[in-house]
DNA sequence: GTTTTTATTCAACGTTCAATGATTTTCGGG
DNA sequence: CCCGAAAATCATTGAACGTTGAATAAAAAC
C-alpha cells in the first residue's frame, strides 16, 4: 500500500530533538516567552471555536509546547480561558475611559457632543484591532463572541467592561440632563450590540453586500457607528427633539 | 465492600420498563413526536452552550431517548445542529419579508418611513420570542450566537437570512433614493448587531442597568430599536439633513 | 398470515479528552 | 561546587466522546 518511494520527500525528517528539562537560556528569554505563547495560540483559537471548540492539544501544538505545559502555566482549561480573557480587557477599557475623561475635560461641560463623546469611546477599540497586531484581531473576535454568549463569560464581562459603560453613561448625562436614564441604557444597548458585532469582523456584510463593504475596514465602520449611534441617541433621549 | 443492608432503600428501582422495538401505537404520535422533542431539546443545548458545549448524550437526556436514536434521524452531530438552525429559519424570515412587503404596498411608494418600514421588519422576531413558546427564544438565543460566530453557520445565516436583509435594503432604497448602497449597508450593520445581542438576551444589561432595564422587556426593546435605527439610518444617508 | 419496514434499545467500538505524576535538565543562589 | 527551584517532556489515567451494528418489537404492506 505505500507509494513507491520514488522521490524520497525527506528521510525521516528527525521528528524533534525533544530535548527534556529546563531549556537553555540562550534561547528565549526564559519563561514569559512560553506563557506568551500560549496565551497567544489560546487566543487565537477560542476566537475561532469558542471554548468548548478548542483542546488543550490544540493549543500547545499550535504553541509549539508540550500539553502538559499548559496546565503547569494555568491550570484548568477555564483558567486558561479566564487569562486570555483578561490579559488585554483592562488596557482595552482603561484607554476608553481615558479617552472619554479627556474629551469631557478638554469638551467642558457645555461643549460636549454626542459625536465627540462616542468617537473617543469608539476609537481605541478599532485601532487596536486595526493596528496592534494579530493578537488584538483575536481579541476583538472573542470578546463579539463572549459576549453574545448567554452563559459564558458573563460575570467576567460585567466586571471589566461594564465599568466603562457606566462612566460613558455619566457622561452622557451631562450631554442631555433630562435624559431618563432607562432610554440611556437602552440606548447603549444598541451601540453595544453594533460595536461588538462589527469587531468580531465575521464576513456576513461583506457577503450581504456582495463585496461592496468590507468587514476590515473599520475605519469607515467607526465613522459610521459615531454618526448612527449619536443620531440614535437623541432619538431615543429627546423624543420632542426640541433642536 | 457492600453496605449493610439495613434500611433497604428500595428492591432494585426497577430502572425503566426498557421496552426494545417499535412503540404501540396508543403512545404518541409515532414518529414527528420524537424527531420534534429531539429538535427541542438540541435547540434549548446549542442555544445556551454552542455546538461544541452540547454533546448527543446529553440531547438524548433531555429528550428522553436513546442516544442512538438521535444519529438514527439525523446522522452526524453536524446535521442535527443543522437541522435545528433550519426548522424555524424560514418561518422567521418569511414573516418579516412578508411583513415589510405589506407595509411598502399599504403604505404606498411615497408614505413609507423609516420607523413603519423598521416596525414591520422587527416586531415579527420579538413577538416570536415573546409569545412563541420556549422553543423561539431558545432558537433567538441560537441565532444571536451563530451570528457572532466567525467559523460558524456563516454559509447558513448568509442563505436564509440574507434574502430578508437585501429586500429591506431595496425597500429602504425607495425611501432614501439618492443614498449610497455602501452607506445603506454600514447602517444595517449597526441595526443587525442591535437586534441579535438584543433577541440573546444575555442579561448583561440587566446588570450593567442595575436592574433598571430587563433584557426580557422585548416590547420596550423594539420600540428602542425602530426609533435609534431609523434616527441612525436617517444620520447616516442624509448627512446634509435636508429636513 | 406472512413479510418487510420502521422505530427503538442495548452494547460496544476506537478515539480523544483534560488532567496528573514521575522524571529530566538547566538555572541561580549560596 | 553543590543544591533547590524552575521549566520542560513523557507516560499514563479514567472518563467521556461520536458513532455503529446487532437485536427486538410493533406496524404496515402484501
Amino acid at each position: 500500500m505505500t507509494k513507491p518511494d520514488a522521490p524520497v520527500p525527506a528521510p525521516a525528517p528527525a521528528p524533534k530533538p525533544a530535548r527534556r528539562g529546563r531549556p537553555s537560556k540562550d534561547r528565549a528569554a526564559g519563561t514569559a516567552d512560553t506563557r506568551d505563547s500560549i496565551l497567544d495560540a489560546a487566543e487565537d483559537l477560542f476566537s475561532k471555536h469558542g471554548f468548548y471548540g478548542v483542546t488543550i492539544r490544540e493549543v500547545a501544538r499550535e504553541a509549539g509546547v508540550d500539553t502538559a505545559l499548559v496546565h503547569y502555566y494555568f491550570g484548568a482549561k477555564r483558567s486558561l480561558f479566564d487569562a486570555v480573557f483578561l490579559r488585554r480587557a483592562e488596557v482595552w477599557n482603561a484607554e476608553r475611559v481615558d479617552a472619554i475623561n479627556r474629551y469631557a475635560q478638554e469638551a467642558g461641560p457645555d461643549g460636549m457632543t454626542f459625536e465627540g463623546l462616542f468617537e473617543a469611546f469608539l476609537r481605541p477599540p478599532f485601532v487596536w484591532s486595526l493596528k496592534g497586531g494579530p493578537g488584538w484581531k483575536h481579541y476583538s473576535a472573542l470578546v463579539a463572541q463572549t459576549n453574545a454568549n448567554p452563559t459564558f463569560g458573563g460575570e467576567t464581562m460585567t466586571r471589566y467592561f461594564d465599568p466603562a459603560a457606566r462612566r460613558l453613561i455619566e457622561l452622557i448625562k451631562r450631554i442631555v440632563p433630562d435624559a431618563r436614564e432607562v432610554d440611556l441604557y437602552w440606548a447603549y444597548h444598541n451601540l453595544s450590540g453594533a460595536l461588538t458585532l462589527t469587531l468580531g469582523e465575521t464576513g456576513r456584510l461583506d457577503r450581504l453586500s456582495g463585496g461592496l463593504c468590507r468587514s476590515g475596514d473599520l475605519d469607515s465602520a467607526c465613522d459610521y457607528m459615531v454618526r448612527y449611534a449619536a443620531a440614535g441617541f437623541r432619538a431615543v433621549c429627546l423624543p420632542d427633539d426640541p433642536a
